[in-house]
DNA sequence: ATACAAGTTAAAGTGAACTTGAGATCAAGA
DNA sequence: TCTTGATCTCAAGTTCACTTTAACTTGTAT
């Protein structure tokens, strides 16, 4: 039982491609010791970084995001429980507000659709709030 | 009152940009019909396509599979409402499914990174089958 | 000692969904 | 008529989150 894994170890433990994690690792976001060959040496405890930053993905934040987060554990001391629950305080809040914005739309398909009254200037389905200052793919604004 | 609209007046009403309408149009999802000076001329009913494939997008439907839905349509006449409505049968199922993702993820916020026990070999957190076989950016798979 | 698997870097490629730029033409009001 | 703003095409650029490739170097099992 090994205190330190290898970037492979880690990438089958984790189901996340080495590729992937030497890009999370060029980004911030893990980092690794490194043997005089220059071979990644990872503690255990990157297991539990990588899970959050999986699981911070499908809650819907940017890798950018998501280092931010990272960067509020304390970087003298490994995080405790508090300190991992401290930094999902919020998120709770994003995915009500994901989860509302699905429910809405899914009223839409019967009520707006279905009623033929489907329209931009009528139906403001697509929540503005969420498009506005929205980065990268999809259309970039909703003009009121 | 005219019965067909510019490429900019479309972009107004609909709040998504000309480039994009051209670049909706040439991946086959609007249409329209062109002057002699070569100007585009769209028919009012664009904007209701430009609203189903805005409102797709905010579900998680690619361009590809929004083309696939409308391509459903009757291209003989014009779409009545039922049309319209049949195109997003199945949509609420995926809409629930994701919806139950989300929770089953907040659930995980205080569950898992709250007791401490995150770990990708104990909680499978993030949906196995959404991950699987899915394209773009992101973890590519997930090992169980 | 010799394979061969696993690791390294840097740079370039990928795919989705657009946007931007250049250079030219078109339409509409003063 | 002039000028200003809208539109056209085509190619290239952008962002995100990675992956792939190439050319090498290490580690390990036999």
């Amino acid at each position: 039982m090994e205190k330190v894994i290898t970037i492979g170890e880690a990438a089958r433990r984790s189901g996340v491609a080495a590729s992937a994690l030497r890009f999370y690792e060029e980004r911030g976001l893990i980092s690794s010791e490194r043997r005089g060959s220059g071979h990644r040496r990872y503690p255990r405890s990157v297991l539990r970084r990588i899970a959050f930053i999986v699981f911070a993905q499908r809650i819907g934040l940017s890798l950018d995001e998501i280092g931010a987060e990272l960067a509020k554990l304390p970087a003298d001391r490994a995080p405790t429980r508090s300190d991992w629950s401290q930094l999902s305080r919020g998120w709770a809040a994003r995915i009500d507000r994901r989860i509302a914005e699905l429910a809405r739309l899914k009223a839409g398909l019967t009520e707006c659709i279905g009623c033929g009254c489907l329209s931009l200037d009528r139906c403001r389905l697509a929540n503005p709030e969420d498009r506005a200052g929205r980065h990268g793919p999809g259309p970039r604004y909703w003009v009121g």
